[in-house]
Formats: structure tokens, C-alpha cells, sequence
DNA sequence: TTATTATATCATTGAGTGCTGATGTAATGA
DNA sequence: TCATTACATCAGCACTCAATGATATAATAA
């Protein structure tokens, strides 16, 4: 069988629909980038707002920030010498409640999942 | 300013839940996961039909196989000398689905966003 | 038993990517 | 003007991780 019916080949359309689903997801599996989103949830914030807030350093959270913005997840605004960021969507908070939920679950096995490490963070040093 | 308040800094349970919730994402962000997943939304499959229905390889898919089901995403049921994998809860199908209405909206941007390009798979290709 | 099918595991390799430190730039204040 | 603040950009390093190919295991068939 080299070909067979065709029907379980993905088209164009759904790869490309695939590859952008997993470049969003790809917004949120990083705990810097998590944790900005964590943080504009409340409220928007300037960057410095933000390293505040999540304790990582201002070059590291302006780049995360500019793939944030190039992914449309967040959008920025000039006031002053300040850029205050907000979440472009209402969705995206849907998008961490819903994970959230499942975490709630599954969290024992995610815990346990130890085949990607994730990068372990300076998040709570000084 | 050292320390300041302490009301930004993270708290230990928080930092675990945001590394919990980035390595549940990271489960989707890539694409082969994330067709793997996509296939398993209408029924269980074996390991075969995984083949079958994403184009990828044996060992690959086993190796994600394994990396989705530590972290509780799919569940496994051996039949015979086939092993058949099922999405371990409904809220997985939820945030694909929520994941396509924000990206039906903000795709543009995802689209756009080059900073962390998507691992280019061979799901078409024979 | 041996052969075959179905799946899992492992080492290796190569590409991707997060972080830092230095520098650039733009806006405000003195 | 010069200094300072707020933020962005870039190069380089270190680490992660996805894919492959080979091998191992387990179940069935002959």
C-alpha cells in the first residue's frame, strides 16, 4: 500500500492550520512568556510593570514581548516614554482558564512528565 | 528598591503552577503532538493508524506517544498485540477548539510571527 | 520453534531557542 | 546641551529537543 484513499493525507490548508495551532501553543509553553501573560491578565502594564512583576530581566522580557506582539497575543501602546501592554483577546485568558481546569486533572501526570524538562526559571531569586 | 514589597514575587505554588501550565502547553506546540492529538479527537487509534493518518514515522510517534501519555494527555489500552490511544479528557478537544477560535481571529499575526519558527514536518510528503 | 507484526526504547545528531550583556534609540528632565 | 529613564535590538553561548535509524520486546501466526 504506497498511496492508498487519500483521505488520511493531511491538505495544504489543514497543515498549515496545524503549524500556526502549535506556533500559539508555542506562545504559551514557555514560563517566561506564561508568566507575562499571567501578569497583563489583571491589567495592562509597562515592561517595567512587567519585570516587577515576574523578577526576569528587561531584555529577556522585551524579547518575549516582541514575539508575543508579532503573534498577536499582545498588543502595544505608547504613553510617554512608557509602552503599556494588554492581552489582544478575551479568549486567551479562556485559553489559560480552560488549561487551567485541566491542569487540575492531569496534574499528576504532567508533574511526573519529566521528558521535557522545563527551563528552570530565576523567577523567585534576587 | 531591593526587595520592596514582596506582593510581585512569585510564591513557590505559583511558580510550580506556572511550570506545570507551560509544560501542558508545550505538549501542543509542536506539530507532530499536535497531528497526533488532532487524530485521536475523533476516536482511538492504534499506533499504526497513527501512522496512517499523520504520515510520520514509527519510533517518532512512539516517542511522543510516550511523552503525551506521561503527561496524562492520551491514555493507553492494550488490544492484542495492538496498543490503541484515546484523549484522557474532553477538555483537550476544548482547548483545541478554543485555540482555532482565537486563531480564526489573531491568525494573521500568528502567521506573521518569525521569531520561533514551526519545526517544518513532513506530513504531506511519501 | 521460527517468522512476522506491532510497538517501544535508545543513542546520536543537528537544528532550534532562551538568556545574558552590550549597545542603540527615543522621550523626558535638568 | 547633557543626563537619565524606558525600552528595543543584537550577537553569542549554552542548552534543549525533535527526528532518525538501529535495536529490543511482545504478541501472534505458521
Amino acid at each position: 500500500m504506497i498511496h492508498s484513499t487519500g483521505e488520511e493525507m493531511l491538505l495544504a490548508g489543514e497543515k498549515l492550520e496545524l503549524e500556526l495551532k502549535a506556533k500559539l501553543f508555542r506562545g504559551f509553553s514557555d514560563t517566561s512568556r506564561l508568566s507575562i501573560l499571567e501578569a497583563l491578565r489583571d491589567k495592562p502594564l509597562n515592561v517595567g510593570e512587567i519585570v516587577q512583576a515576574t523578577g526576569l530581566s528587561q531584555s529577556n522580557i522585551s524579547n518575549h514581548l516582541g514575539c508575543l506582539r508579532d503573534c498577536g497575543l499582545v498588543t502595544s501602546e505608547q504613553e510617554g516614554r512608557f509602552t503599556y501592554y494588554r492581552l489582544t483577546d478575551d479568549r486567551i485568558d479562556s485559553l489559560l482558564r480552560v488549561a487551567e481546569e485541566l491542569l487540575s486533572d492531569v496534574a499528576k501526570g504532567v508533574y511526573l512528565c519529566t521528558r521535557y524538562e522545563v527551563a528552570k526559571g530565576d523567577n523567585d531569586g534576587e
